[in-house]
DNA sequence: TGGTTCACG
DNA sequence: ACGTACGTGAACCAG
């Protein structure tokens, strides 16, 4: 029979050096192994179709192949823990994926390969071994094939191994490989070899003599240095010490069957129940795992179970009836179709549960004036996803009102680095259970029954069921964590906000855009033009291969930095190549019209619709500080570093008779740094308003405030920003240009003068491994596994984000609460005024000229007084025609 | 799709 | 010795 077997321990340590180390379940097991030991797994099966599969895992230690060498045992490293904590379930993965797998006391799982396949094949079966580590090639033979699994960024390549390709690449026999190790070594397994012997010299050996006892038999008569002789001879203890060390033992006492690994169908209860846990719902579907018929003991949470009763609710008479038992109630769910032109509501009470379905298409009477009373401020609502449900109801003209949860945002501010937050998935988070059993209509036989239009309204009924369900536990889960107001007070009141100022959208100069885009083109043109005659040949600039094949190959410019995949041609090293080739800052200045023109004048002109405005999308549920992100476009990241570049800002503008009022923090998050650190000093320089960056360069660089120069203004600028990133001198060093310990001195005398930062940061940290989260002013969390990870890379990054995550989701929450009362006061006031974007420290306005300077000041008023902090908060306004001009 | 680059705070 | 600043989104290339 064809069999597969499988070197469990080398297989899942590829898995665990090559997938994302960030993989792990909620409660913070982490699976990135078992997740790609199972991916490379259901791999090789599509590959071989093998009739028998086997899976074998070293047993711990003492190992007796090594026991004859005493160093080896002290060498060898101890399994992460991270990947430590995995190989139990991985075990117990296998077991429910039904496959046989085998680990013997004081055998390692090699033996057990070489075993298994020597069995099969005095059966007369084929087998294959699966391994990433070379050693196994040994086990090559007719009947045995070895198939080398290598993990790359997450991507595996396989390479299959017969005696031919084997020959073909050694020039031995696979037997052979044997005396290579003996010879050469192998640090990673810890066979010494002969000292002073590497892999070139111990190949040329070989090609004279295909084994060391024959080596030894002729060492007078092999050609070879004299000094690597002498090498040999003094090592030829190590040399047959390492032969036996490197020798696979073919003679296990197992008991082994091949018959006894044919496949077989998975425990699909327990399987079901462990992808679970995992977390691995795709897997679930792709194995076509079915959920368990009996309710699992494991399950945390239990929807509840009501008696339901669905309404179809189609006309005013009946509304007048049940409106006042939806505004009696404490919440109702509702849940509309994407288009609107239905809508769910269920409420309970006591046992009872009522579900209406309501539809346009049905309704007898003004569907629209059911939508306003629906979504007025007497039904208290809990939906999922409130800020879009408002931005479509404002499309129907209603202004939304009323929300007391929202299940999305709820689930983002319980874990703001989850990345999606689909019913289902919530499902499978919060409830431990696949939508079918939160779903209290279901019958399976009728449901299958079903036409896919019925199917698809069943689904839609249950969703909102599962609304019900997920409010349960998640609004008990943010009230345990402190987060309730986060959502009540800030949250909520913002998704109207935000869909106003969506629908309101910015107003774009059309013509100033597409004349810019014209000169842009032309420019672009010419300087292609003049790289192409420098080059002396044409080519695609912006391809960062042949852009590095002309620079430092053809050219023989320095390449001053790699990447993965080759050159390095970003801005940083472009800029120190300037001077050595004109073609450097024709590439940089390329770089940047092209830029302008492709993500700016073309992108944006994409999306202007046909009220001359651009509408973005915030994003509220997306970054993991709490800040708001937009998106087609992003408006967020218009330029306005480059002169050139801020001229795009002249193109967004206030329509006739109008301005716009643009109002920033000033120096927000050092502000929060001086608050939240509690440092005297830094307290003391923004309540004196000096500027910041002088202050700190005259500390820094000794010398007094009136004769700081503006390059010390510039580093101590630097040290400022960096010390929020949780910099290292080594990066400052970097980012202004000077020696690493240079910028290591400027440290020190910032964290000399500013004792108290360092004392936050060492205890933000501190808190932050030992509470497993960090947390802003307001409450909100940022979890960080990452801080009790072994990886240094990991850990470090750990570090800086809980540094960074405070300040930068303080400063966030603090400018979406200015934004509540800022639409607030607006409305209060009676103005025409209204918000149309924010860009992380800055809100602009568009409002009537004649409104202008009273909304300037209500900016700023409201800005500053949204927090009352050891420091002032500053802000400051400023009112123009285009958006180039009020900043 | 992942990698690189670059725009912003 | 490690490998090097936080948070985003979009365009483009290469496989």
């Amino acid at each position: 029979m064809k069999l597969m077997v499988i070197d469990g321990n080398s297989i899942v340590n590829r898995a665990f050096y090559g997938v994302s180390q960030n993989l792990s379940t909620r409660e913070g097991l982490p699976t990135n192994a078992i997740f790609g030991f199972v991916n490379i797994l259901l791999k090789l099966l599509e590959e071989e179709k093998p009739e028998g599969l086997a899976v074998a895992f070293d047993l711990k230690a003492p190992t007796f192949r090594h026991l004859a060498y005493e160093g080896y045992k002290a060498q060898r490293k101890g399994m992460p823990e991270e990947l430590a904590v995995q190989m139990p379930v991985l075990k117990r993965l296998l077991d429910a994926m039904n496959i046989r797998r085998y680990e013997l006391e004081g055998w390692e799982a090699d033996d057990l390969l070489g075993t298994m396949a020597r069995i099969n094949g005095e059966d007369g079966g084929q087998t294959v071994v699966v391994t990433g580590d070379k050693d196994s090639l040994q086990l090559i033979t007719d009947s045995t094939t070895v198939k080398l699994v290598s993990t790359r960024m997450g991507r595996t390549t396989t390479r299959n191994m017969t005696p031919e390709a084997f020959r073909e690449e050694y020039g031995f026999d696979p037997i052979h490989i044997i005396d290579l190790k003996a010879l050469m070594g192998d640090t990673s397994d810890n066979i010494p070899g002969v000292k002073g012997i590497g892999e070139k010299t111990a190949m040329a050996l070989l090609a004279q003599y295909p084994s060391i006892d024959d080596l030894y038999a002729n060492l007078d008569t092999v050609e070879v240095k004299p000094a690597a002789r002498k090498k040999l001879v003094e090592g030829e203890g190590d040399a047959r010490m390492s032969y036996d060390l490197a020798t696979i033992h073919c003679e296990a006492p197992m008991d082994f069957h091949p018959q006894d690994t044919l496949r077989q169908p998975f425990h699909n209860d327990q399987l079901y129940q462990l992808l679970l846990e995992l977390e691995f719902s795709k897997l679930i579907d792709k194995l076509g795992v079915r959920p368990t018929s009996t309710p699992s003991p494991e399950i945390v949470e239990e929807p509840p179970k009501f008696q339901v009763d669905v309404v179809d609710l189609t006309g005013e008479a009946q509304l007048a009836q049940v409106l006042p038992q939806w505004e009696k109630a404490d919440f109702v769910v509702v849940l509309p179709l994407p288009n609107l032109d239905g809508v769910t509501v269920s409420l309970h009470e006591g046992e009872r549960g009522w579900l209406y379905d309501v539809r346009s298409s049905r309704y007898q009477g003004d569907y629209h004036g059911f939508l306003a009373q629906l979504f007025g401020p007497g039904v208290k609502k809990v939906a999922h996803g409130v800020k879009e449900l408002c931005e479509r109801l404002l499309e129907e003209g209603v202004q939304a009102q009323g929300f007391v949860f929202d299940t999305q945002l709820a689930a983002y501010l319980l874990d703001p680095t989850a990345g999606s937050y689909e019913l289902s998935k919530l499902s499978m988070q919060y409830l431990k259970r696949e939508l079918e059993e939160s779903r209290p209509w279901r019958d399976e036989e009728a449901f299958g029954a079903l036409s896919d239009q019925m199917k698809a309204q069943t689904a839609w009924y249950e969703d909102n069921a599962l609304i019900g369900a997920l409010h349960q536990v998640l609004s008990r889960r943010l009230e345990e964590l402190g987060m309730t107001e986060l959502l009540e007070d800030m949250e909520l009141p913002l998704c109207s906000v935000l869909a106003n100022m969506e629908r309101r959208g910015v107003l774009v100069d059309k013509g100033a855009l597409s004349r810019f885009g014209q000169m842009l083109t032309g420019r672009i043109a010419d300087t292609q033009k003049e790289i192409y005659a420098q080059a002396g040949e044409e080519f695609n600039i912006l391809s960062p291969k042949q852009l590095g094949h002309i620079l430092f190959e053809k050219l023989g410019l320095p390449p001053i930095k790699k990447t993965k995949t080759g050159y390095s041609t970003n801005a940083e090293v472009l800029e120190k190549l300037q001077y050595q080739h004109p073609i450097v800052s024709l590439v940089l200045e390329y770089r940047q019209l092209t830029k302008l023109n492709s993500t700016y004048v073309e992108g944006l002109s994409k999306v202007i619709a046909p009220d001359g405005r651009i509408h973005t999308s915030f994003q509220n549920t997306v970054t993991a500080t709490g800040r708001l992100s937009s998106t087609e476009p992003n408006l967020q990241n218009i330029p306005v570093r480059t002169a050139l570049g801020a001229e795009m800002r002249t193109m967004f503008v206030a329509r006739p008779g109008w301005v716009l009022v643009d109002a920033d923090y000033s120096q927000i998050e050092l502000r929060l740094l001086a608050h939240m650190s509690g440092d005297e000093a830094m307290i003391q320089a923004f309540r004196d308003g000096v500027d910041i960056h002088t202050v700190t360069a005259s500390q820094v660089f000794g010398v007094s405030q009136d004769r700081v120069t503006s390059d010390m203004r510039r580093a101590a600028k630097a040290v400022n920003f960096g010390i929020v990133y949780g910099i290292s001198p080594f990066s400052l060093s970097q980012d202004i240009h000077v020696s690493v310990a240079q910028a290591k001195s400027y440290m020190e005398k910032y964290f000399e003068h500013y004792a108290g930062v360092r004392a936050y940061m060492d205890g933000v940290v501190e808190q932050g491994k030992s509470q497993g989260y960090v947390s802003t002013l307001y409450g909100r969390r940022r979890w960080l596994p990452e801080l009790k990870s072994s990886n240094f890379n990991t850990r470090s990054f750990g570090e800086r984000v809980a540094l960074n995550m405070p300040i930068q989701g303080t400063a966030a929450d603090i400018i979406k609460l200015a934004m509540i009362r800022v639409e607030q006061r607006l409305e209060r006031e009676g103005l025409e005024a209204q918000l149309v974007l924010q860009v992380h420290d800055e809100l602009i306005v568009e409002c009537p000229q004649a409104e202008a300077q009273q909304v300037a000041q209500l900016l700023t008023q409201e800005m500053e007084g949204v927090a009352q902090l050891s420091v002032p908060l500053m802000a400051e306004a400023k009112v123009g025609q285009t958006w180039a001009e009020a900043h």
